[in-house]
DNA sequence: CTAAAATACTAGCACGTGCTAGTATTTTCT
DNA sequence: AGAAAATACTAGCACGTGCTAGTATTTTAG
């Protein structure tokens, strides 16, 4: 038997106080004196004590954990995760991750959060039949990210799509472009809002545009896909707005095999604010959503909808803003 | 109150059979009638039953639970993060994640996963001081992932660095390449087994070789870096060797932005067989390590010395192989 | 100076499950 | 046919903590 990590009890023994005390210390609950409070830190500290969250868990009301549910293959949720634990921790919850892969479906990493007890689950860039989100809802609260759910089905945040993309043309139709196209990945979640939001900026600035569905697993190799295309057309477009950073990536280096110079020959806009557009090879304007921002207002509607289940769900927006870096140029004469 | 998700007790009640049953039937223990585990199946089925793992975990004498630390930041942990779930289910045990970040240390995310007592913890890519892993050492079993360590500190399982450069340059040497370097990403983990196998083999070779160091945050930085060094030299070599596959990326398209077509003027050869190489316009030649094999080894290391705590540790090394795209062409003459 | 109130604690049940120990009932053995 | 053994269950404690309800001791109020 090997219990041998120190309890609560193992503490007050220690610090020669009761059991509960140290619990009123813990959770920074009033009722003691600050000798004892000092015996009891010494204690815990000499002792390695950790509190089990386990039972705390199991014992209290409200077991004060979110669980968040993530695919490691894509980029974007890694950004949001490290915000998730940030704000969460400022809320009084805790976060417990589930990842899915190609061994491991939505269903089971959800059932493995409702084993924790969760009071509510995160679900990003979830790829769930909305049936079975229907489903999910009856049995505990969630809301989606990167995903914009009918509000017949349940809460989600997304970062305002058409808003980004109504700055992107209008960043491209400032700078004298004329003739642009929009790598559109249709299997993207929340890709047509951003379609949309580049055909009407486009139609309101009356520029020559046109538009590239592409599909793949791979976001990069999207990109790459359109340069093809691209490249087979009869002319090339002076501007090229993109899904998001990767397909950018794919698309970026697919020209440059082919030769063409981006940005002199063509200008690329990215979407997401993503790593990859910071590389050096890259700089890439592109469209920034605020992780934090995300988080917050994730976590908060969900903390909200715990408390009161019968909350109307609601799509809510954050707001985008347009890095310029220096993948974007003035048209040439 | 809201404590309406179902138990133990609920189930057995609406089964008809005292908690105790249901318990057999969901540990699958032997006692029961194929009639009785039928209904409490049934019962399980339509009151959505899930076991409280927070109880179990209580409850158990071992928790069953491995903790896994790492960073969402880089893109190796994240292959394996899914074979660990695989193979802990096979083993009968429960993964919890815990994310490091920005704003979160490794100290917390160990904290963390104390908190739920796991019985090991796995540790991808860490960046801890030895010293603190030594003291974590007296705390918990763990096995480091990524990041050969001394076995006077703690078991340690990496992909053969110095056996997969040996293939590298072995490849290299045969297709006719005399003039050959090497990018070392100074600051990352196992750097030094990597640039110890290219070096012994080039040298065993007879080939004409050097050494680019560099140190970057981003990963594929260090290699866009590197083509700036290589593009000032006197002669570009015939043949790269990368640290990883970002930095070849990173590389490589630098060295098209300058102008100098890879494959056909400098073959590249990267680390990892990460999904960056499978990339249309990267078909890039590397090292391959089994993520699983990885995980394989690393869960049936931690659980051995789970059982048996005074185990010498070891340093472990998983086999190579070297996967050939289009990245590699043998040397013009 | 006594009563009330605040302070500084302690007692004990409960959360949902696993585990050891029971108790009927049926089956097998000689 | 009687005893032993296997089967199919049930009883009850325990895990480490949170919470409600206490009980001394000190401080404040009138």
């Amino acid at each position: 038997m090997k219990k041998n990590r120190a309890t609560m009890a193992d503490v007050a023994k220690v610090a020669g106080v009761s059991r509960q005390l140290v619990g009123f210390v813990f959770q920074g609950k009033s009722g003691f004196s600050p000798e004892a409070a000092a015996r009891v830190h010494k204690a815990a500290q000499q002792l390695g004590y950790r509190p089990n969250l386990a039972a705390q868990s199991l014992r209290r009301d409200s077991t004060k954990i979110i669980g968040v549910v993530f695919d490691p293959r894509e980029s974007s949720p890694l950004e949001i995760i490290q915000s998730l634990y940030k704000v969460a921790a400022n809320l009084g919850y805790e976060v417990i991750l589930s990842a899915i892969g190609d061994d491991r479906d939505e269903d089971e990493a959800i059932h493995e959060l409702i084993g924790y007890r969760c009071e509510g689950l995160i679900l990003i860039a979830s790829r769930l039949a909305e049936a079975k989100l229907v489903g999910l809802a009856t049995e505990i609260p969630f809301i989606s990210i990167g995903r914009q759910l009918d509000v017949s089905i349940a809460d989600s945040v997304s970062s305002d799509g058409a808003m980004g993309l109504g700055l992107v043309v209008d960043h491209l139709a400032v700078l004298g472009h004329s003739d642009i196209a929009y790598i559109n990945a249709t299997t993207m979640l929340d890709a047509d809002s951003r379609l949309k939001g580049f055909v009407d900026s486009a139609t309101r600035h009356k520029l020559n545009h046109r538009i590239i569905d592409v599909a793949s697993d791979y976001t990069e190799e999207s990109g790459a896909a359109a340069a093809q295309l691209l490249l087979a057309s009869a002319s090339l477009p002076t501007a090229v707005a993109c899904s998001n950073d990767q397909q950018a990536l794919g698309l970026i280096s697919a020209l440059r095999v082919a030769g063409i110079s981006v940005p002199d020959q063509v200008s690329v806009v990215g979407y997401d604010d993503s790593r990859v557009a910071r590389f050096s090879f890259m700089s890439l304007t592109t469209v920034h959503q605020d992780a934090v921002e995300l988080a917050e207002i994730a976590l908060n509607r969900l903390i909200e909808r715990i408390s009161k289940p019968t909350l109307a769900a609601q799509a809510s927006l954050t707001s985008v803003s347009l890095v310029q870096r220096k993948s974007v140029v003035a048209k040439s004469l």
